[in-house]
DNA sequence: CATCATGTTATAAT
DNA sequence: CATTATAACATGAT
């Protein structure tokens, strides 16, 4: 289910294993999400380096590796970067150091306490080895709560799609890195605009404030909230509750039959626009009837 | 059995 | 070139 806060939370899942030395890797080596760097090179890269750090961009995750603790050195480079990208339905949890894999259960990294397990049961996700390098990650776009992306920045990216539904513009990642059908539908319906809108009838300047507003409360309730149970306990596994944002978002009610729009109550629309199923409020959101 | 799913990508058609 | 449509990927839920 991941989009840029369940991707965040997934990294913070995981945090417990900076610091520990990989000890194994264990895979399902024919697995789709090995199309892009072969298990084996995995299992013979990773043993014996430290996670260092971790990060994301948008759906990504970065866990860099280095040849020492990051806690007994202060100057510990990476060598080595694995990236994630979680797909449709990839997952990371955390489990004991002997955990052993069940069906979807592609890769596990073991260190002396903990298994971080990397699950995925469609596949669409995948895994990347980054070639030795200090960061693989210097051509990315800006992100959308990044102080770079301005009102400039948005036109500059938007200058040649005049024509472009609102909608088709959120869901691509070189320009909303991070977002995906649940929150431009919740854009969408905050700004309010009809997800079908042109572009060329948008306020862009609009457009950029509610969609940082939008990423801002999906980390917030996604994302912060487990994020003090890391510290305060160690490790549990399935310690994790699932936390969706609160019922006043457009998210509690979008797929729900008869769902209500949180604001005026009128009942959902439901379509396809930009080839995904898209909710809105027909009344908040009208179709835009002044096109000639 | 048919449909749909919080994603991406390749390819074809307009 | 920009944009849209379609299929494909692999599995589970309804």
């Amino acid at each position: 289910m991941p989009e840029l806060a369940e991707v965040e939370l997934a990294r913070r899942i995981w945090e417990p294993g900076t610091g520990q030395r990989i000890v194994a890797v264990d895979s399902h080596p024919h697995a789709r999400v090995y199309r892009d760097t072969p298990a084996s090179i995995l299992e013979s890269t990773l043993p014996n380096s430290f996670i260092v750090s971790s990060r994301t961009h948008g759906k990504r995750l970065l866990f860099s590796f280095g040849d020492r603790s990051p806690c007994k050195s202060t100057g510990a480079h990476p060598t080595t970067h694995l990236e994630i990208h979680l797909g449709m339905s990839g997952r990371l949890f955390l489990a004991g150091p002997d955990h052993e894999p069940t069906k979807h259960d592609h890769f596990i990294l073991r260190t002396k306490r903990l298994g971080l397990v990397y699950s995925d049961y469609r596949q669409f996700g995948r895994v990347l080895l980054h070639q030795p390098c200090l960061d693989p990650w210097t051509e990315l776009p800006v992100e959308v709560l990044d102080p770079e992306f301005t009102i400039a920045c948005l036109r500059r990216l938007t200058a040649r799609r005049r024509g472009t539904t609102l909608k088709a513009l959120l869901l691509d990642q070189t320009v909303f890195p991070g977002v995906g059908n649940w929150m431009a539908d919740e854009i969408c319906w905050r700004l309010p605009c009809h997800p079908g809108i042109r572009l060329q009838a948008l306020d862009l300047a609009r457009l950029r404030t509610v969609s940082r507003q939008v990423c801002r409360g999906a980390l917030r309730h996604v994302a912060d909230k487990n994020a003090p149970l890391d510290r305060a306990r160690g490790f549990s596994p399935g310690r994790y509750v699932e936390q969706v944002p609160p019922r006043s978002w457009l998210f509690q009610h979008r797929w729900k039959a008869g769902g209500c729009c949180p604001r005026c109550h009128s009942s959902l629309a439901r379509g396809t626009i930009a080839t995904r199923t898209t909710a809105w409020c027909p009344t908040c959101q009208p179709e835009e009837a002044s096109e000639a």
